[in-house]
DNA sequence: GATCAAACATACCGCCGGGTATGTCTGTCA
DNA sequence: TGACAGACATACCCGGCGGTATGTTTGATC
């Protein structure tokens, strides 16, 4: 995410992207046409290819777009000075509450991922995901190198294999994509003490304890 | 789960919604055709239509089959005659472990109930769909049900909505849906494995420790 | 005020896939 | 052995959607 100019052009973009993450996250990637999307902004297809070579793109753009708002979210935790727990707990607050606010954009992300699935038809396209998936696994990455280094010092605990221990905290983390869906009346103290019984739970989860 | 005879029909009913959990599974709703599916036994649109009416009636019978698994793996915890603690722990290890052993049908489940964003045409699959949703809530409400006997009772702990932390608990088992991928040498001691961790993990979160 | 390009809208093409109508084979039973 | 139904395969229809080709409007620039 860099810098965002403010320009018309840029405004145009960002609110095609805005609506594109609606439709996909409402309807599905296949479900979605080009129309969907324009009709969700009172326009037409013209405006869609005007900004976007072709849906493919679109979605990666969104799917993108999500991958750098987490990335966004968790980097002050990781790179932040303090004990290995202290930047994992932070991490995770970080990301929980980017599932929630940016609800639309996060359960793209997810989907993007089962992308796997679908016939990546250009070779740019097959580009994009490979590096998309190499994002995914360096942000993953560093939540393993937390937890690598918690269980160093021996505050944090692990099964035999980290691996399935990471994944299953991450899956509580992501949990809100699945199962929460946002109100008008949302507030920011709603999401924080949402995010705050999540990161606990997880939190807890991952403690060594003594028995 | 009524009694299956094993007939000839019931054989190739069978094999049809195997099939079909896999394609769907692997290649999404949209992205799977009536042709994949029948390809994927060797045979034509002819067969498929002979046992289902519509492609979504086939999606449909995928999806209450997974419901009727999981049902099946956490009854017994469900219904021992232990504490509370206990059966909530034995309901979850068998939930988990369906979601390894049974990962075509669990991953088809779970994209059932995002099928909410399609357009649902005829009335009968509008209906079809509200008797799963009901379902599914009667098999959260046995989660919750116990997680609310275990906080009267002192043993589990929650945030100030428990749902929220029934959510969390859940998502931790539903975990592997998403990240585990079945391989060609996979023994049910290394689903126990996992499950063993997971399991702990959602536990751990879940237990009221004396601070 | 003529030019030109950006920013769309409109019209259209082609294919794919759900569904149907119809044909074909095979076993069964009277 | 002929009638009939179950269990498919084959051929076909058609609506929708991705993509393109072509207008049309609007603002900036000279």
């Amino acid at each position: 995410m860099t810098d965002i100019a403010t320009n018309a052009r840029n405004d145009r973009y960002e609110e095609l992207l805005t609506a594109a993450a609606e439709c996909f996250q409402s309807r599905g990637f296949d479900a979605t046409s080009i129309d969907t999307v324009a009709r969700h902004l009172g326009a037409t297809k013209g405006r869609v290819y005007h900004y976007f070579p072709s849906k493919m793109d679109l979605f990666n753009a969104v799917r993108d777009r999500g991958m750098d708002i987490v990335f966004q979210a968790t980097d002050p935790g990781y790179f932040a000075d303090l004990p290995v727990l202290d930047r994992l707990e932070a991490m995770a607050r970080g990301h929980v509450r980017a599932m929630l606010q940016h609800h639309s954009f996060m359960l793209v992300l997810k989907d993007g991922l089962l992308m796997r699935r679908y016939t990546t038809t250009t070779e740019f396209q097959k580009e994009s995901l490979a590096q998309h998936i190499a994002r995914r696994d360096a942000y993953e990455a560093r939540f393993r190198e937390l937890l690598a280094k918690g269980l160093a010092e021996g505050s944090l605990r692990a099964g035999p294999d980290p691996a399935i221990t990471v994944q299953t905290f991450m899956s509580a983390l992501n949990g809100p994509v699945a199962w929460f869906r946002p109100r008008p009346g949302d507030t920011p103290e709603k999401f924080d003490a949402i995010a705050e019984e999540i990161v606990r739970f997880a939190m807890q989860g991952l403690r060594a304890l003594p028995s």
